[in-house]
DNA sequence: TATGATGTTTACTGTTCATCGCACGCGCAC
DNA sequence: GTGCGCGTGCGATGAACAGTAAACATCATA
């Protein structure tokens, strides 16, 4: 049983209480089976349920569907299609995109991808 | 049969014919079946081979393992993982850094990250 | 104490994935 | 004209994936 599915279980079972949910109704609501749902929640499944089952869960409980999807381990597909896009005609350029802003807050984070918005606007990133 | 994956099966074929090898030398060395490889080749198969696989090719061929893995489009684990990660805890920061990123040409990008790297050592990216 | 809702366990299922074995046809060398 | 290496088409397979059905134990309520 893999650790941060366990994790995800947890969430995902309070998230469904503070809700107001029984396992069963959200079982039904969310398109799986009850049985699934338990097994899901304790952590029992060896991988995270299918990303559109995932957005449908977000959805009825009202968290942001792209991190809902990461937070149970798995990639939005568009993200992957975009990433794995990019990938194709420079390799390097995504890994060491990553590395550059590894250390970064998400504060920091923030204000460099406006700051880039507006130097495409302005023509150059070096005025 | 998907695009993609029809143009990596030819791209292979170029470059194991440029190489030498026959193709059951190659699957051979490869670690798979001729077989399959041809299959492959003749983008004959609904998916790419795993990232494992594609690795052994990239390094046979002398190719980039990340991009060859990309191009045939799959994601390296190593990335979709960083990925996952960040997502998890800042949901919007990766898809807006992609966004913001869109345009950029391949040295624009470089020099970028390069900037990114500086302003980390001296503190703050709006000195 | 019967009823009903709750969550859980065990066993099973259909589907897709990733790949292989075998038999085949083609061209060239001997 | 037979053997050899080449690539290919067809069918099959084992494992993994993504779940489900049915029966069960537990608790509250009537």
């Amino acid at each position: 049983m893999r650790d941060d599915i366990r994790l995800f279980g947890s969430l995902l079972r309070e998230k469904r209480l503070a809700k107001g949910y029984s396992l069963r109704k959200f079982a039904e609501l969310a398109d799986v089976s009850p049985t699934y749902l338990s097994q899901v929640e304790q952590g029992k499944v060896e991988r995270p349920p299918t990303a559109e089952r995932l957005r449908k869960m977000a959805e009825l409980l009202g968290e942001n569907a792209n991190q809902w999807i990461a937070m149970a381990g798995r990639l939005p597909d568009s993200v992957a299609a975009e990433i794995a896009d990019r990938m194709k005609r420079e390799p390097e350029a995504i890994p060491a995109l990553l590395r550059a802003t590894k250390g970064l807050t998400a504060d920091e984070l923030r204000r460099l991808t406006e700051q880039i918005e507006q130097d495409k606007q302005t023509g150059g990133n070096k005025p």
